[in-house]
DNA sequence: CCCCATTACGTAGCACGTAACAATG
DNA sequence: CATTGTTACGTGCTACGTAATGGGG
């Protein structure tokens, strides 16, 4: 068995079974894969893809098996390699951290700042895409990082820590009748067409929740997974818009006012997730001691040893969250 | 990076560093592993092994951290080896069982005797040692299953499942003054020398706690690590003996008298033991039922998704164990 | 002076690439 | 007929073994 192997079936199996794009994508040769493949299998004893003909056509149960536990020894390998790294050369490397718009546009830029200041020869990558998404590379070792208010919870793989809450705004145009209201309700909200976030992004379940709880049922006329393309419709005054208060710059924001909603939704947590079990270097405890300040390098690496979800949450009961 | 070069400095680590004894035990050659540890380390841009001249003297701070996943590593292409076999052939293959010698001795042969009756094609081994010995054993992969009733908690590594509970039998020849008594007490067991399990042993520690709670400090002239030995200085005449109701046989002690202790100590807990995310294989559940009724397959199966001890041990609450 | 790790070197095996072939939709 | 996996074959790399070298205790 070889390390190769291992890697060889599980690109394949992340490849829809296709082994000419395999190939491709690791700058090497098909018949290279398909034999590597066959001698794995024969030395098993076992098939690990079922094919019809000449077409790999699905996983065995056995290769189900053998597939989880290959990517599981890859990522080891792939943690030795970052120790070793880690103790050559402890400002060089590399992190990847996948977030969503929400994030990577209003909160972390001053991070990502102070971060490449430090640490000028890591190479950072940041990978966008939908909570589901950014969970899914996360869990499967393509990011380091995973940031999102929502879905982290959904990966077993992934530990997870509360970064800060964050509360609501309305933004509405400065003529708006809203912009004179001293102090929002839910009743004023609903008699306007709404402009928010789409379900699955950014706490937009929390918001959703606010509203069926009073019974009433807002009319949300347009949804975006950004705020920018929020406050875009809402400037052209197709309804009133309910954002996250990061995404409300005062400044660049001017022409729209934006309202407290704190009142009216329950605030949202942010969370960190990275990959139970992986190696974490020395300045990704500083990345996520930037973003969140009150995880020390200390209780970050207390949590490698809860193993459940309800020990992980008793370790943060008592913490107190930044507040956006 | 190969698999081989993992196993080499692994191996290396596990022979006090000495890397012609390693290639010894691995039918190979000194240089070949010299030189794979070689280019691992630079590979890796680290050291793994200090060396002073020609020596290895000592593992550096990253092989530490390295050789921890390497065997981790190593467990897992194990485990893709069981599943593979798994699928292959259902009844052929491996067992190692690592245990005492009272469970060697007298609880499993029937066990056994049942288990190569129905699985002849798996090749059985037995591993007899103290319970750290055969704790570190299944820690460390060399053994599937570790049972013992002491020790086992301190490894983390592994799973433990309760499997019965035993109490204690007092053991003295036909014509001692104590074999007249009805019912026996913690003060008239501390009137005569005692002979007994070394500590660490069958549940010694409970026998010494129970002595201590009444305030009595017996005297104990004999510690053996087995009841054969105990039962022999019984005999003898040198004093009288406290095992475990399992290691008394009625027919084949029939010189000796055993006296029922069970008011006198707390019960112990025989526990099974197997790694934390290691393949069972099926008929490594047949083996574990057969041993423990009450550990059905599904029973099992669920200890692997129970992360911490809390969480095993609420799982095994409501459970009526056999009793000894 | 023995033990042990490293270096040097030759060889056998194997991974990989190119090219031809077969089967599927 | 285009796409894809397998077989055949040649080559270059490398793991491994033997022999020689060099440090330590």
């Amino acid at each position: 068995m070889k390390l190769q192997q291992l890697r060889y079936i599980w690109e394949v199996a992340h490849h829809d079974l296709n082994v000419s794009q395999t190939a491709q994508s690791l700058y090497t040769s098909q018949p290279g894969i398909s034999k590597q493949i066959r001698l794995l299998e024969d030395e098993l004893g076992v098939e690990i893809f079922s094919r019809s003909g000449k077409h790999l056509t699905r996983i065995t149960p056995a290769g189900e098996s053998i597939l989880k536990t290959a990517g599981e020894i890859m990522r080891k390998v792939e943690s030795i390699k970052s120790v070793a790294q880690e103790f050559c050369d402890e400002k060089k490397g590399a992190l990847a951290v996948a977030t969503t718009h929400t994030q990577c546009r209003y909160v972390l830029p001053p991070v990502i700042k102070q971060f490449i200041d430090k640490f000028p020869d890591v190479a950072l990558h940041m990978h966008q895409g939908t909570p589901m998404q950014i969970s899914e590379l996360a869990a499967d070792g393509t990011a380091d990082f995973a940031i999102a208010t929502e879905a982290l919870d959904l990966f077993s793989d992934l530990v997870m820590m509360p970064c800060y809450s964050w509360n609501r705004v309305v933004l509405v145009p400065r003529d708006h009748e809203l912009a004179q209201i001293s102090k929002l309700s839910l009743q004023d909200l609903s008699k306007y067409p709404l402009v928010t976030y789409t379900f699955g992004f950014t706490g937009r379940a929390k918001l959703d929740e606010a509203f069926t709880a009073r019974g009433l049922s807002p009319r949300v006329v347009f949804t975006a997974a950004d705020a920018d393309v929020i406050k875009t419709y809402v400037r052209m005054g197709m309804g009133v818009g309910i954002v996250a208060s990061m995404a409300h710059d005062p400044v660049k924001d001017d022409d729209l006012v934006a309202l407290d909603a704190s009142h009216l939704f329950e605030p949202s947590i942010t969370k960190i997730g990275f990959r139970r079990g992986s190696f974490i270097r020395g300045y990704m405890f500083d990345f996520i001691q930037m973003f969140a300040p009150h995880l020390t390098r200390e209780l970050v690496e207390e949590t490698s040893f809860r193993q459940s979800r309800a020990e992980l949450e008793d370790l943060f009961k008592d913490i107190e969250l930044p507040v956006h």
